[in-house]
DNA sequence: TCGGTTCAGAGTATT
DNA sequence: TCTGAACCGA
């Protein structure tokens, strides 16, 4: 214990080993959070104050995930595998799974991502003769995912218009034929999980026993969904520990609440707020400039980021005359930091928007320089591994009419639009499967339909027994996919993907389990048995180290899980699929500059930064500040729409956030830069300088290029000024009062408590039958309910150091304390 | 069934 | 300017 604990700092200590209580810890940019989650569960583990069985850890990325995994697994003498510690999808998924009936779904229901599911829609609005221009399927799509966000099924919504009415209207049959697929969208994996728990009273009852810490990572960026699914899982005895910045709120858009931590503080009388602001990551000057930018953002819970290490360099401020400049000198200066030793993989240039990355790409391309671009296409999402997986999916389940489409004549059988009417007709008329209808079926088309459902299930009795990476070899090839590709002139690249996810499967065997898909929640019986002696004081009895889920099903039992043990490799493989979308790029070996927007660094860090396009109208982005309008057009009528009513600032808020996030991604070096003119929809536009750039202090700035004066004067004025001469510097490059004292921040105090007076010493006598041991849980007449973190001497001078969480860490000597044992 | 033309739209994104 | 989707003709 004491190694897991040390190098701690003491808000970190004090969150770490806070008692059991709910708990909201705010921690700032590169202050360690990360370590701090997982070291707490290490710590109840390693205490016993918890089993792994009772612990659910909750993310919102399966990097995130498996990052927590690792770390655990590197602290702990414990398999990870079967822990309840996943995406939010992959956790509903989980919970799908294994009681399935109860969810009325298939036990091999595929899941639908968004491609699919604006397929899907797409498909719905043929189907009904839906006018697609007035019901565009990307607004429905947003309609319908906002709504399940909300909580709301179609009778809940409400809809004051006919507009929106047909919306509804609309949403129900896309659930509909959802059902009648088998397959759920991701909102719905959450919805339909949050139901579940909600309808089953002994079911709840059950996961709310059984977790009794429920950690959340990224806290700032939970939706309300998942924030009543949090509520719905965590009992009168569950300890929730949310961590999250809500400085580095930049999802609203996408249905993110920051509200959420508010909200948790109230709700969940949360006595323990910790700040975590000691950053490790960054150099003075940067945090400087971080913590002035943020201070104009009004709403916030407040937080001040510190560091030992000292000011470091300056922040560098480059202004360019076009964005092809601005890249050209982004090149040297690579090519500078290169020449010093850097490595190319630890520098990063962010821009706003993917559309700036052209210009830099080609400077790059031009100069040589090896680079990599994020975003763009997944592995999972490019279209020959769709093909493949459709197959699977239908070999899987044949009601899946998306992927019966996706593949009935790919690669072509001669199977045109007209037979598909025909067969679609049929299977509506029969209320079947496609799959189903082509029975039904007879003439020319029949036949060729024929020979397609029986090839999907010749498939199917061909792979029966064959491993899972062999299964999907034979179907790319007996599909005809690979010979397809084949005859195509550019079709090497897909073959090479193909390959590729035959390694996919390979890959996914050897580390099932690590993720969150799991068959089942059957993996709790391959977690390593707990030390010797290991009480499950915390956990009902009916769930120890075997767990009710390791049991045998049980249809009678309510809390059972309702299937048999294993969900088929494939099956399993499958969701795997859908719920990782995998890299989005080869080459990640390569010492390669880093280019990405401001939203995919978040979480990541750099020695060298460039933060590219500061400039207004660009970023902060002009939707933001005009914003309002643009959530809740679909939505707005049935009362589904995200941030109703957000007033103007709350754009420019997030903008600034965003801005905090880049700012915060440089550990040595960051440099700032923007462009008199920058080429933008085919048009040169003027811009001026950001005020983002404005509201850094000017003693941690180095101006590369001559500054100019007020705000907003920078554009034209300085256009076609010859200022040749760079390196007109400002910035002395010092900012002071860093570093130091400023250790501000955790409301934990840490002194060493003689509280009592002689008069208690009779009573001080403990209880002998139960040990001081680190992690026993106490009480205290004054201090309230609190967890011992440290023991020090023995007999009449035995010192125990507990944290009180709110009251603080304080030492007391046994001999004199009054203290109670707990649980 | 494919390939070329035309047209609209252009913010950020995980599962 | 560039991209992706839809559409039409061979």
């Amino acid at each position: 214990m004491p190694n897991l604990l040390a190098h701690l700092n003491e808000p970190q200590l004090a969150a770490v080993t806070l008692p059991p209580q709910h708990a909201l810890i705010l921690a700032g940019a590169g202050s360690g959070k990360t370590r701090v989650l997982t070291t707490r569960i290490a710590w109840l583990i390693s205490t016993r104050q918890l089993t792994p069985q009772g612990v659910l850890a909750v993310t919102f990325t399966n990097k995130a995930a498996r990052e927590m995994h690792t770390r655990l697994a590197a602290m702990l003498p414990i398999n990870t595998r079967g822990m309840w510690i996943g995406t939010f999808h992959g956790l509903c998924n989980r919970m799908l799974r294994a009681h399935h009936r109860d969810a009325a779904l298939p036990q091999t229901f595929q899941i639908l991502d968004s491609q699919d599911q604006l397929a899907a829609i797409k498909r719905l609005l043929r189907t009904l003769n839906v006018d697609d221009e007035k019901f565009p399927p990307r607004n429905l799509q947003y309609f319908i995912n906002s709504a399940k966000e909300e909580g709301l099924r179609p009778p809940a919504v409400e809809a004051h218009d006919e507009y929106s009415r047909r919306c509804v209207e609309l949403y129900a049959a896309y659930d509909e034929q959802c059902q009648r697929e088998g397959v759920v969208d991701f909102s719905e994996l959450l919805l339909r999980s949050y139901e579940l728990l909600q309808r089953n009273e002994l079911l709840r009852e059950h996961y709310q026993r059984r977790f009794t810490h429920v950690l959340v990572d990224e806290f700032q960026d939970t939706n309300r969904l998942q924030y009543r699914w949090l509520k719905l899982l965590a009992g009168a005895d569950s300890s929730v520990f949310a961590v999250g910045d809500d400085d580095q709120s930049i999802y609203a858009f996408r249905g993110a609440n920051v509200g959420n931590m508010a909200a948790f503080e109230r709700e969940f009388k949360v006595a323990n707020l910790i700040k975590l602001e000691q950053n490790y990551r960054s150099h003075g000057n940067i945090l400087s400039c971080a913590n002035a930018l943020i201070l104009n953002n009004r709403h916030r819970l407040g937080k001040n980021l510190w560091t030992e290490a000292g000011e470091g360099e300056p922040v560098r401020v480059y202004e360019a005359m076009t964005d092809g400049q601005e890249a050209q000198w982004l090149v040297e200066e690579i090519r500078a930091l290169a020449r010093d030793g850097h490595a190319r993989a630890d520098m990063a240039v962010l821009y706003r928007s993917n559309a700036q990355s052209r210009v830099i790409e080609h400077a790059l391309f031009s100069a040589g320089l090896p680079y990599r671009v994020y975003g763009g296409l997944r592995f999972f999402e490019r279209a020959e591994i769709k093909h493949a997986l459709a197959y699977l999916r239908l070999m899987e389940n044949p009601n899946d009419d998306g992927a019966f489409l996706r593949v009935v004549n790919f690669p072509a059988r001669g199977i045109g639009a007209r037979s598909l009417e025909a067969l679609q007709d049929a299977a509506k008329a029969a209320n079947l499967s496609l799959f189903a209808a082509v029975e039904t079926l007879t003439g020319a088309a029949a036949a060729k339909l024929g020979a397609f459902t029986r090839l999907i299930e010749a498939l199917r009795s061909e792979t029966r027994a064959m491993p899972l990476p062999e299964l999907v070899e034979h179907v790319v090839a007996r599909s005809g996919l690979l010979a397809h590709y084949q005859h195509e002139k550019e079709g090497q690249d897909r073959i090479e993907n193909l390959r590729e996810l035959v390694n996919a499967a390979v890959a996914f065997l050897s580390d099932e389990g690590i993720g969150q898909n799991v068959p089942a929640d059957l993996g709790v019986a391959n977690v390593a048995a707990p030390p010797a002696g290991v009480q499950f004081a915390n956990v009902a009895p009916d769930i120890g180290a075997q767990g009710l889920e390791g049991a045998p099903a049980d249809a009678a039992d309510p809390v059972a899980p309702d299937t048999a043990p294993e969900l088929s490799p494939l099956a399993a493989f499958l969701s795997h699929a859908s719920l990782e979308a995998g890299e989005n790029q080869a080459g990640e070996g390569d010492d390669a500059v880093q280019l990405m927007t401001i939203h995919s660094a978040k979480g990541l860090e750099f020695d060298a930064v460039f933060v590219t396009g500061l400039e207004e109208g660009l970023f902060p982005h002009e939707n933001a500040l005009t914003q309002a309008s643009r959530f809740g057009d679909a939505a707005s009528g049935g009362g589904a729409g995200r941030q109703q009513g957000a007033p103007p600032e709350q754009g420019l808020e997030e903008e600034r956030r965003l801005m905090y996030v880049a700012i915060t991604r440089a550990r040595q070096r960051l440099y700032l830069s923007f462009s008199q003119t920058r080429m933008l929809h085919g048009q040169t536009r003027y811009s001026l300088k950001s005020r983002f750039v404005d509201e850094l202090p000017d003693e941690a700035l180095k101006w590369l290029t001559p500054r100019v004066q007020a705000r907003g004067s920078a554009s034209l004025e300085g256009w076609g000024g010859a200022w040749e001469g760079f390196g007109g510097s400002r910035g002395r490059g010092a900012g002071s009062g860093f570093g130091a004292g400023g250790a501000a921040g955790a409301r934990a105090t840490y002194d060493s408590g003689r509280l009592s007076g002689p008069e208690q010493r009779a009573a001080a006598r403990f209880d002998r039958g139960i040990a001081y041991r680190v992690g026993q849980n106490v009480a205290h007449a004054r201090f309230g309910e609190g967890v011992i973190v440290n023991v020090e001497g023995s007999g009449e001078d035995a010192r125990v150091q507990v944290n009180f969480g709110r009251e603080g860490m304080k030492w007391l000597a046994l001999s004199v304390a009054k203290l109670q044992a707990l649980g």
